[in-house]
DNA sequence: GCCGTTTTCGGCCCGACTGTTTTCAGTCG
């Protein structure tokens, strides 16, 4: 798969462009080319062979071109010719908020400002004030914005985003001139990871929202502040944003700041197309308002149903809302259970009671506590004889708890050769057997390809759990030819799973639509180390909303007896 | 650079906030 590769390249040649201060539709034609190779379901690789890339929207004769040469030489000579202009630090500074490509450019070109730290360096010594259009709050504000840069280069996990998102909205319901309140931006759409916090407010007396907003005590600075709009950073040095509206205008603001870009672009087409105007108060006919007041009636007046906000990345949703085929999406209460989980037998904090009690308050049917094989050491995986010792601990649990199935499972290790770390005849007694990989994480795509395909191959093996292995933040995603893995997948009638840890979501949204459309079935599991942590599944079904899954592409949304499992008929 | 039941050329989404510009450009979302 070379999509992340291509559409790598296309950004860094937007933003060069973006330098030289190119044409702007030129910038965002390499943009648009890039969001949408990567969020491609199919291996770039294969159209380029069948010629089919002028498929993709916003690729035409020359991208086409350029694709063809990435994919048969791994380079673009258009892109080196263009890095002989721009120095690569300047691409870079553009990451700094407040600096964008003019006053990069101008920069380079008056003071020799090549990267970051020179650019730090000029702006402690003074160097910047007095460039034109540069004042001392410039400066000031550049200086600002290179500690910005460094501190918060990573971007929030989901988790940590709704946690803070949800306990300023509770603080914020308080003030009594709040209308209607909601988050908005990616936080919103559930992207797996999320850069700051947008906040909507409808409300009468925005002032007073603004000034209670910045008078929070957490706040530690204040980045913007005007009468309808907000920017502060909390002392967790996270970036909040909030924006208030008029009731009228609630249901166009949130549209429009829920986002994606690339979809209210869309929308913004298709209202021109229309004859109308779209914007953040309404959608208008000439002067005249004719929608505003929510969204379902924002996207009725554009002849649309409904959008859920986890489909708003321009990848189809509105052609198949135009045509009333959107999905069914799955919900968080479908789920029946979780199969993917540890206890104090091996790396996890809860006993089995602990995760059982646990599993009974979510109301599911059935909970698989899944320990680690016997190799992983490092995770006190159970050796045979400790699993007879597990079992009779679980065959008691299961005689106190009636109303829940206590399933006997492990997630055992794929070893570097694709082996097991079982044999069979153990693998035989279990309810649940997931697959995972746990190291051997540097070979080559095709070395870890074929040791997923060989787990498949092997009739006691449910799952594939956490299938690319990447930890958000420590570790990047092994590659995996998923085109193969899942042709084996299907075939073998074995599951992928979406891993619900906020550090995992593994499949991720792309990946997991791929199987879908591939006809692989997904299991959603949090892989729960902790009672508490059974409440992740919210972010799993989020990436399962996000990749167009229903509930019944979901093997977990069936009862124990009915759920379409390898072997369980 | 892409794209087309109004177009193969001339379009390509829209507005708030900031700083220093006395009328608006740059940045951001």
């Amino acid at each position: 798969m070379k999509n992340k590769l291509i559409a790598e390249v296309f950004r860094e040649i937007s933003q060069i462009l973006e330098i030289k201060g190119e044409n702007f539709f030129k910038i965002r034609a390499y943009e648009k080319a890039a969001e949408n190779v990567e969020s491609l379901p199919d291996d770039i690789e294969s159209l380029a062979k069948e010629d089919r890339l002028k498929d993709i929207t916003g690729i035409g004769k020359d991208l086409d071109e350029k694709i063809k040469e990435i994919v048969s030489t791994g380079k673009l000579k258009y892109l080196d010719e263009l890095k002989k202009d721009i120095p690569e630090g300047l691409v870079d500074m553009l990451k700094v908020p407040g600096i964008g490509p003019k006053t990069a450019k101008m920069l380079y070109e008056k003071l020799d400002i090549q990267d970051v730290v020179m650019l730090e360096r000029m702006a402690a010594a003074g160097k910047i004030r007095g460039l034109e259009g540069m004042g001392e709050k410039t400066e000031e504000n550049i200086l600002a914005g290179i500690d910005i840069y460094k501190k918060g280069r990573e971007r929030l996990d989901l988790k940590t985003a709704t946690d803070a998102a949800y306990n300023m909205i509770a603080r914020l319901k308080k003030i009594k001139e709040v209308k209607n309140i909601s988050p908005a931006g990616s936080l919103r759409r559930m992207k797996e990871t999320v850069r700051d916090i947008d906040i909507l407010v409808s409300s009468k007396a925005p002032q007073k929202i603004m000034d209670a907003f910045t008078g929070l005590v957490d706040v530690k600075d204040i980045t913007a502040k005007g009468p309808t709009k907000s920017s502060i950073r909390t002392k967790d040095n996270i970036q909040v944003d909030v924006r208030v509206v008029e009731d009228a205008s609630y249901g166009a603001a949130l549209m429009y700041f829920t986002g994606s870009k690339e979809h209210n672009i869309k929308l913004r087409q298709l209202a021109i197309k229309k004859g109308l105007k779209l914007n953040e108060y309404g959608i208008f006919r000439g002067e005249k308002k004719i929608a505003g007041k929510t969204e379902d009636e924002m996207y009725k007046t554009l002849g649309l149903s409904y959008i859920e906000p986890e489909l708003r990345e321009d990848r189809g949703e509105l052609e198949a809302s135009a045509e009333a085929r959107l999905p069914d999406l799955i919900k968080l209460k479908d789920i029946k259970g979780d199969l993917h989980s540890h206890s104090t037998w091996s790396d996890g904090g809860s006993s089995i009671e602990e995760m059982v009690i646990g599993a009974r308050k979510l109301g599911y049917e059935y909970i698989a506590i899944t320990d680690h094989s016997q190799s992983l050491r490092i995770a006190g995986g159970l050796g045979t004889s400790e699993l007879d010792l597990k079992r009779r601990d679980m065959e008691r649990l299961s005689r106190k708890y009636k109303d829940i199935k206590i399933l006997f499972g492990t997630e055992v290790d794929i070893d570097s050769e694709g082996n097991l770390d079982y044999p069979d005849s153990v693998l035989k007694e279990m309810d649940i057997v997931i697959g995972a990989i746990h190291a051997g994480f540097k070979q080559p795509v095709a070395a870890i390809t074929r040791r997923i395909i060989k787990a498949c191959e092997n009739k006691y093996v449910h799952i594939i759990a956490h299938p690319t292995g990447r930890l958000w933040g420590s570790r990047n995603e092994y590659e995996v030819n998923f085109e193969e893995a899942f042709k084996a997948a299907r075939d073998t009638g074995t599951a992928f799973e979406i891993n619900s840890f906020p550090q995992r979501l593994d499949l991720n949204d792309v990946n997991a639509r791929m199987a879908k459309e591939a006809g692989v079935k997904i299991v959603i599991n949090t892989d729960s180390h902790l009672a508490e942590h059974l409440g992740m599944m919210k972010f799993g079904i989020a990436v399962a909303r996000r990749a167009w899954l229903e509930k019944k592409d979901v093997l977990n949304t069936a009862a124990l007896g009915k759920m379409a499992l390898k072997n369980l008929g």
